[in-house]
DNA sequence: GCAAGCAATGATATACTTTAACAATAAATT
DNA sequence: AATTTATTGTTAAAGTATATCATTGCTTGC
């Protein structure tokens, strides 16, 4: 099944299925397909373009399937949503909890993630001089991945 | 007309208006009302609340009316998109180039502009550190206002 | 094992958010 | 005044997300 996934992409999907497993929540194939698929991707990617892949090796999916696995995966943590582009990446380091912050290139759409704890904590700094209390935090930036800024300018 | 406009405000909508104007940017009546609605908001405000809102005063008002007046200050910088809510906020201060930071209450709804050098640049430092060519930043913080911190717990 | 209760999925519909496209009008430019 | 350009009107549709109810399948306590 997960035949299209890197050594190291089998790795996270193992260990995502243990990390769900642990806390009683079911991985079942339906969520292993589509956490298959946001595995499969650099980008991050839109519920529809998920819902197409899918579709492909689960004729019955609609919309509310993928929502709510998408969901199942959010309060895990196991996938976070990229708010400024309504679309959704696996996360590479759930289990601890830790900042998230995204790196979004414009041009050809790759996502990463890090996770700066100098970021998180000045912006949790500001915050508090303005005597306001932070449940979540939600940091994007947008620009030009290194690939791309290597590449020669067309268009 | 920008009656129901508290004394600061009024003065903001000049601003803006001037500030339109200098750069050859028409303030048009219809931009006005839209602009006028937003700045009476101290949430931030969707859409098609706004159309509803306009509605009011502007009949023939549809969907593309606000997005294109919401467009038209979005250029300018005089109004900014709140990404993680789909909602949008009038700027007060506009015209200097200052980096925007979003404090949003999620329980009364209330949404603070803050302007943190130390937030963007410390975002700044982790883009280069990963190589990465900022263009813009999106962040919000999600938490509860003071106002709302001082209020009894119900519900 | 089995019945009851709960979780997950199927299926339909709809709400919410945003943009495309073209027509009509108004303003600016020559 | 005629031409061009920007703005607004209007219709339609694309894209994003959720509500609702029916059905199926676990689980768990008897």
């Amino acid at each position: 099944m997960n035949t299209e996934l890197s050594k190291s992409k089998q790795i996270l999907f193992r260990k995502a299925r243990a990390f769900c497993e642990d806390q009683g929540a079911r991985f079942t194939p339906l969520r292993a397909k589509v956490y298959e698929i946001l595995l499969q991707e650099d980008a991050s990617i839109g519920a529809y373009d998920l819902l197409d892949k899918l579709k492909k090796i689960e004729d019955s999916a609609k919309p509310p399937t993928v929502y709510r696995a998408l969901d199942f995966f959010l309060d895990l943590g196991l996938v976070h949503k990229v708010e400024s582009t309504n679309t959704f990446k696996a996360c590479h380091h759930f289990g601890c909890s830790h900042p998230v912050q995204f790196l979004i290139c414009d041009h050809c759409g790759d996502v990463q993630e890090i996770s700066s704890n100098g970021v998180e904590s000045t912006l949790a700094a500001q915050a508090m001089e303005n005597d306001f209390q932070i449940v979540s935090q939600t940091i994007e930036a947008h620009g030009v991945c290194v690939k791309c800024q290597k590449e020669p300018i067309n268009t």
